[in-house]
DNA sequence: GCCTAGGTTCAAAATTTATTGAAACATCAG
DNA sequence: CTGATGTTTCAATAAATTTTGAACCTAGGC
C-alpha cells in the first residue's frame, strides 16, 4: 500500500519486464527443442537452454523466466535437470543473493552425460532379468535360434556395461 | 447362422485363442519396452518386436494380436513402423494370403536405421537454420563468446552430415 | 527472532501422444 | 463379379507427459 519513494534509479522492483525472443534466438531454439525431443528432454528444457547458449553472459532465474515467458516452476525445474546433469554451470557474484546460469564449456560433455543418465541404468536394471531370459530359454530347450538371439543381447549388454565407465566417464577423465 | 460342420480338424476359424505372455516374455519386453523409451518409441512397438524376438519361426497378424492383446489398428500400425525402419521381414509361404514376420537378423542394424531415421532430418533440416543464426550474430556483433559457441554449433552439424552417410549407409554396405 | 527476496514443490490443468475399433480398402478364390 | 479374408485408416478415446501457479520452504539482512 505504501507509494514506491524512488521513481526508478537503477533498480527496478516491481515490473522487470523483459522482451520476448527473437528471430534469431527462436531459430536457435527450435533447433534444441528438435533434438531435445530424439532424447525426450521437455521442450521448456531445451528452451532454457538455448537461451542460455545465445545470451552473451549468466542469466538470472528472473530474466530467464521473463524472456521465454513461462511459470517459474518450469524454470525452476529445467534449471534444476540441466544442472543435475552437468549442462549447466552457477556463476554465482560474491554479496550477490541471486545465482547466474550460463551453459557448460562443452556441449559434447553434456550430450554425453545426458546420454549416460538415461541408458546406463536401463541397461544396469535390465543384466539380470536378461540372463534369467536367456537361462529360461535354454532350460526350456527353445530353438537355437531364439538361444543364439537371447546370447547376443546379453553379451551386448554386458559389453555395453564394460565400456560404458571409459566412454562416458563420471567426473576424471 | 450356420453350425460348423467339422469340429476342430485342423483349421479353427471362429475362436483362435491365443495364451497370454508367459513371463520370461513379459520381461524381455519390458527391457525392448524400456529402451525403446529412450528413443521415443511408443510401448506397443516395442512388445511387437519383442515378441518376434522370442518366438521361434515367424508370427502373423493375429498371433501377434491375440498373445499381445492389443487393438488391430495398434498391430498394424506397429508392424508399419517396425517395417518402415526395416527391423522386421516379412516370410510370405507361397500359396498363403497371410505375411508372417521375423525379426532382422541384425539387431545392431535395426537400431542405426532408427537412430538414423531419427537425428538425420533434424541435422539436415537444421542446417540453413544454423548458419543463419551465426550469420545474425557476426553480423549484430555478438560477443566473442557467443559467435564461438555457434561456430561449434555449426561445424557438428556439418561434420555429422558428413559422417552419417558412412556410419548409416542406407542400403548396401 | 522477524521479514523478505529467491527458489522449490506438487496437485491440478493443459497439452501431447498412443491406442482403439469400426468402417474402408485390397486381394484372392471360386 | 461376389464373397470372404486380411490389412489399413483415422476419428474418437484413453493414457502419459508437461506446464502452471499458489503454497511452501530457506537463507540472509536487520
Amino acid at each position: 500500500m505504501k507509494p514506491p519513494s524512488e521513481k526508478s534509479a537503477g533498480r527496478r522492483k516491481s515490473r522487470p519486464s523483459f522482451e520476448p525472443l527473437q528471430p534469431h534466438e527462436i531459430e536457435l531454439a527450435d533447433f534444441f527443442v528438435r533434438m531435445a525431443g530424439i532424447l525426450g528432454v521437455p521442450r521448456s528444457v531445451a528452451e532454457i537452454y538455448a537461451l542460455l547458449y545465445v545470451s552473451s553472459g549468466p542469466l538470472d532465474f528472473d530474466h530467464i523466466q521473463g524472456r521465454l515467458g513461462m511459470s517459474k516452476g518450469s524454470v525452476s525445474q529445467g534449471l534444476k535437470f540441466l544442472r543435475d546433469h552437468e549442462m549447466i554451470l552457477s556463476v554465482k557474484e560474491k554479496g550477490a543473493r541471486r545465482e547466474r546460469w550460463q551453459p557448460t564449456p562443452s556441449l559434447a560433455a553434456s550430450l554425453v552425460a545426458l546420454l549416460r543418465s538415461q541408458v546406463l541404468p536401463a541397461l544396469e536394471q535390465a543384466q539380470p532379468g536378461l540372463q534369467r531370459v536367456l537361462a529360461d530359454a535354454q532350460q526350456r530347450g527353445a530353438q537355437p535360434e531364439v538361444i543364439e538371439r537371447l546370447s547376443r543381447l546379453n553379451r551386448w549388454n554386458s559389453r555395453a556395461l564394460e565400456l560404458a565407465p571409459l566412454l562416458l566417464p563420471p567426473p576424471g577423465a
